[in-house]
DNA sequence: TTACAAAAATTGACAAGTCATCATTTAAAA
DNA sequence: TTTTAAATGATGACTTGTCAATTTTTGTAA
C-alpha cells in the first residue's frame, strides 16, 4: 500500500485539503524523478521534451516564445532558456519573426523529431508501470483534478 | 471549466495515462505557484516550510538530516542545504550527535515556530480557496493517488 | 588491531523555477 | 508627429532539484 502517511512517515494531517496537497506535491515527485531517469539517456530533460512535445503538436507551424510558454505545465518556467539549449542542441530552430520583429519564431528539427519518435514507446511503457490504476479510475482522477482548480 | 485540455491548449492526449501524467504534474505547478507568493512575504519557500513542518511534527526531538530527507516531499531534495539556509535564518539550531558523531541534530527554534503559528490561517485559507472539491471528492482524490503509485 | 566497507553529511556543478530588470519593437494617444 | 504605453524576448541573481564526488566517522571481517 502506497498510502501517503507511510510515504513522509506522517501519521495524521491537520485537514483532508492538507493532506490532499501533501499528496499531490508528493506524486509529482513521484512522477518526475520516473521521467527523469527515463529521459537522461537521451541528454533532456522533462521540461526540454515537455517544449519538443509542444512544438511536435504545432505539427510544422512556428511558434513563438511566448506561445510556448502559455502552453507549458509549468507558466513560471523559463521557456527563452530552454529554447536556447534546445538550439544549442539543434532540436530546434530559431528564426527571427517577419510579420514582427519583436517575436521569434521556434520550430522543431528533424532531429528534435526523431528523438520523440525513439522516446515514444518508452514514454508509453513508463506511464503504464508508474500509473497502477484502471481507465475507470484513470478518468474519475482526471476529472477530480480539472474540478479541484475550478 | 478547468480542463487540462483548455489550461496547455491541447486538444486531445496520446491516451489516459499520458493524459493523467500531464494533468498531475499541471495541477502541481498550480499549487506550488499559489504556495510560493503565499510565503514570499516571509522569506521562506515552500520547500523550507515543509522542512518547518517536518520539525514541528517531530515534537522537540532532535531529527538528523537523513531523517528529514526521509521525510520530505521531494527525496531527491538537498536537505542539507535547506537546513543551512533555514539555521542562517536562526529557524533552526544545529548541534553535533553525541551518539554518532558523522550525524547532526536538527532542532526547530522557537523563532520557527512562531512562523509555522503566522502562516496556519493563512495556509488552511489557501488550501481551501485553490481545492475547489467536497470532502468526499477529496477522500476520493486521495486514495486515488495513493492507489496509483501502488 | 588493521583494513575495508558502509553510513552520514557536506560540497560542487549544472539545470530549472522564480522574479526583477532591460532592450527592442510595436501600437496607441496626445 | 511626437510621446507614451504595451508587448516580446533576453538576461542576471537567487533558490532548489539532481547527481556525483569527497570527507569524516562507524562497524565489521581478516
Amino acid at each position: 500500500m502506497g498510502k501517503i502517511e507511510d510515504a513522509i512517515q506522517q501519521k495524521e494531517f491537520k485537514d483532508p485539503f492538507n493532506k490532499l496537497v501533501v499528496n499531490i506535491l508528493y506524486t509529482q515527485s513521484y512522477l518526475a524523478t520516473a521521467q527523469n531517469s527515463l529521459f537522461k539517456p537521451y541528454a533532456i530533460s522533462p521540461e526540454q521534451y515537455n517544449v519538443l512535445r509542444i512544438l511536435k503538436g504545432q505539427a510544422g507551424i512556428p511558434t513563438t516564445v511566448s506561445s510556448i510558454q502559455d502552453r507549458m505545465l509549468n507558466k513560471m518556467s523559463n521557456a527563452s532558456r530552454l529554447v536556447e539549449k534546445l538550439k544549442s542542441k539543434e532540436l530546434v530552430i530559431r528564426t527571427e519573426c517577419p510579420n514582427d520583429r519583436r517575436q521569434v519564431d521556434i520550430l522543431i528539427t528533424q532531429k528534435g523529431l526523431d528523438l520523440l519518435q525513439d522516446l515514444r514507446p518508452q514514454v508509453e511503457e513508463a506511464n503504464r508501470d508508474f500509473i497502477n490504476l484502471n481507465l475507470e479510475e484513470i478518468e474519475t482522477l482526471n476529472d477530480l483534478l480539472d474540478k479541484m482548480r475550478g
